[in-house]
RNA sequence: AGCGGGAUUGUGUAAGGGUAGCACAGCAGACUCUGACUCUGUAUGUGAGGGUUCGAAUCCUUCUCCCGCUGCCA
């Protein structure tokens, strides 16, 4: 990672919030910052994860303290161990490390059934027998308190029924465990909630042990709390759980920390979704190829559409931390990836339209070499020889009938142009077929312009091409993406954002021209970064880990490079 | 209606009584063997009304609008 491009997170409320702490001397004995990544192990991460990630660990590093990964697995109904191990992975290709802290939530149930009993020996909980239904009805709603009947009941019965409960000897759904807080609250989880149920289902790591299995809100804050973590920061929907999240640790006899939960606002991109139901559904009905379709906000996603992790951490820490509802624009995303990409990737040349270059009065059967910068914002990374002959392909943009103002490249009568690194050359003709399109292109070279600096020192006028050697080019398949959505906010209201797809974010060329060295670009892994190249002036590509073989390259345009000239 | 949040330029985010700043996007130039990069310059903002004050985005007050919450999900 290069130190100038090292993501930094500034300074937000949350460090305000921890300052507050540290400066009255720690809410916690001897405090050292503590916070923890907590994913539920039933899907993919996307990059809305990677604020969260970069929120968690970075506000620990910046105060000199540890963060911890810990699998969320309360509920076995949704849970799979194939997403724990991807997980892990896109977290430690972002550049994240746990080290020797990555827990299970499920590791901790023995001692949650602890709490869970202490707390109906205190009279603090109870076991309920209402039927899902009849909860549903006796909740209440704004205005009118829940009713529960059965928040009296005896102590020792509770605890017998929990045990039993526990046992495995009731079905699903008949009993459940109940927190005795609050009926009349206008905060409607502190109306007595749920904090164990019965599922018998097996769960992905603790087997058919257990059939009851606590609640988040009764779990969360335990988890945090026999970790160590100090600092419990999550998203905003949990803000109205935060005083259950303080009433449970407060109730329960911890003898650690207490921990303080601190939210703050989810990110939100124009033209994508981040709803894990509407990604699933996106993968599930075909929209997209998968969940690592390079259209997909999926760190694997984006992974494979050429998005390096050093942009998309310095992305996260760049949109800031607040609670307001915010919508960044995609275009920041792309900023953040050129950026990175500009300072690294070699420098190739392709051509996505090729149209055929024919040098006039260039001989016949001559080949040439000429070395190249592989970048020539760093000299360091070397040269790569290329070869020219008599024909070339150019890109069909670089070549109009009839020239449009400012337009400074091939036209019949034009100005001279530089053919990049090798001649600067002049447009003479162009043939086209029955139909009018052009079919080829013709020029004159300056000899005494070899390398592409004319003997006499002249200023070129014309634009620098970029272009391949007819003789050797290889074809390539190129995958040019686009917003898999038209609507700035397909999230938005009740609209069906499957109604907002945009229909041409993805288009496939075929017959593109590639430098010949291209041949031996290494073909990434599956899950692991692929390589960038910058095509001269068509943008940032990268091999498709799926579908390229040697000989039968495919590309995937990253993000295009910004044009200020518009044809 | 009850509870909890939020509102600073096109977008995101700073400033917590003292010149509204930064980044991206935009526009205009310079430079350039990538119309990229880089560099320079520039326009646009404190939701509304009252109040306190020499001075308010900031404090008080009234209002408006937006978001979340009534799973045995997390």
């Amino acid at each position: 990672m290069s130190e100038e491009l090292k993501p930094v997170m500034g300074q937000n409320f949350i460090h305000d919030f921890i300052d507050e702490d540290l400066a009255e001397g720690g809410r916690c004995e001897g405090m050292q910052v503590h916070t923890r990544f907590p994913p539920e192990p039933n899907g993919y991460l996307h990059i809305g994860h990677c604020k969260a990630l970069c929120i968690d660990f970075g506000t620990a590093e910046k105060y000199g303290g540890i963060c911890n990964l810990r699998m969320d697995d309360t509920n076995p109904t949704k849970e799979d161990e194939e997403f724990v191990d991807a997980i892990q992975e896109d977290i430690h290709w972002l550049g994240f490390d746990w080290e020797d802290r990555f827990y299970y939530a499920s590791d901790y149930f023995e001692k949650m059934y602890e709490f869970a009993v202490e707390l109906i020996q205190k009279g603090l909980a109870y076991v309920c027998e209402l039927t899902p239904e009849e909860f549903k009805e006796f909740r209440g709603d704004i205005g009118t308190p829940a009713r529960s009947p059965w928040r009296d009941r005896p102590i020792e019965e509770s605890l017998e029924l929990f045990e039993r409960m526990k046992n495995g000897e009731f079905p699903n759904g008949r009993y459940t465990l109940r927190a005795k807080i609050d009926l009349a609250s206008g905060n409607f989880n502190m109306r007595d909630p749920v904090i164990y149920r019965i599922n018998h289902m097996r769960h992905h790591r603790q087997g058919d042990k257990w059939c009851i299995y606590p609640m988040y809100d009764f779990a969360h804050p335990l988890e945090d709390a026999l970790e160590g973590i100090t600092h419990s920061l999550c998203s905003l929907e949990f803000e109205n759980h935060r005083p259950l999240y303080n009433w449970v640790v407060e109730n329960v006899s911890i003898p650690y920390h207490k921990p303080r939960q601190i939210e703050f606002s989810r990110m939100g991109i124009d033209h994508t979704v981040m709803s894990k139901r509407k990604l699933r559904q996106l993968v599930e009905e075909g929209r997209v190829a998968g969940w690592d379709d390079p259209r997909m906000p999926t760190l694997c996603g984006l992974r494979r559409r050429g998005y390096t992790p050093m942009a998309i951490r310095n992305f996260c820490d760049r949109i800031g931390v607040a609670k307001s509802t915010n919508v960044i624009e995609y275009g920041f995303l792309e900023h953040c990836l050129r950026e990175d990409l500009n300072l690294t990737a070699p420098r190739v040349m392709a051509v996505l339209h090729p149209v055929k270059l024919v040098i006039a009065n260039y001989p016949a059967d001559k080949v040439e070499t000429f070395t190249v910068e592989n970048n020539p914002n760093r000299p360091e990374d070397g040269t790569r020889e290329i070869t020219f002959s008599r024909e070339v392909w150019v890109e069909a943009e670089d070549f109009l009938k009839e020239p449009v103002p400012k337009y400074k490249r091939l036209y019949p009568g034009g100005p001279e142009c530089r053919l990049k690194g090798a001649y600067v050359i002049r447009c003479v003709g162009y043939e086209t077929d029955e139909n009018g399109n052009v079919t080829e292109i013709s020029a004159e070279y300056d000899p005494n312009s070899r390398g592409g600096d004319p003997a006499d020192g002249r200023k070129i006028k014309g634009a620098t091409l970029h272009w391949v050697d007819a003789a050797t080019a290889l074809d390539a398949e190129i995958r040019l993406y686009d917003n898999l959505f038209s609507d700035e906010s397909p999230d938005a209201g009740d609209k069906n954002f499957l109604e907002c797809l945009n229909p041409n974010s993805l288009e496939i060329l075929t017959g593109s021209k590639v430098e010949a060295g291209l041949a031996s670009a290494p073909i990434p892994e599956p899950g692991k970064t692929a390589p960038s190249y910058q095509f001269m002036r068509q943008g940032y590509f990268c091999l498709d880990c799926r579908d390229s073989k040697p000989g039968s390259l495919v590309f995937n345009r990253s993000v295009s490079l910004k044009d200020s000239f518009k044809f």
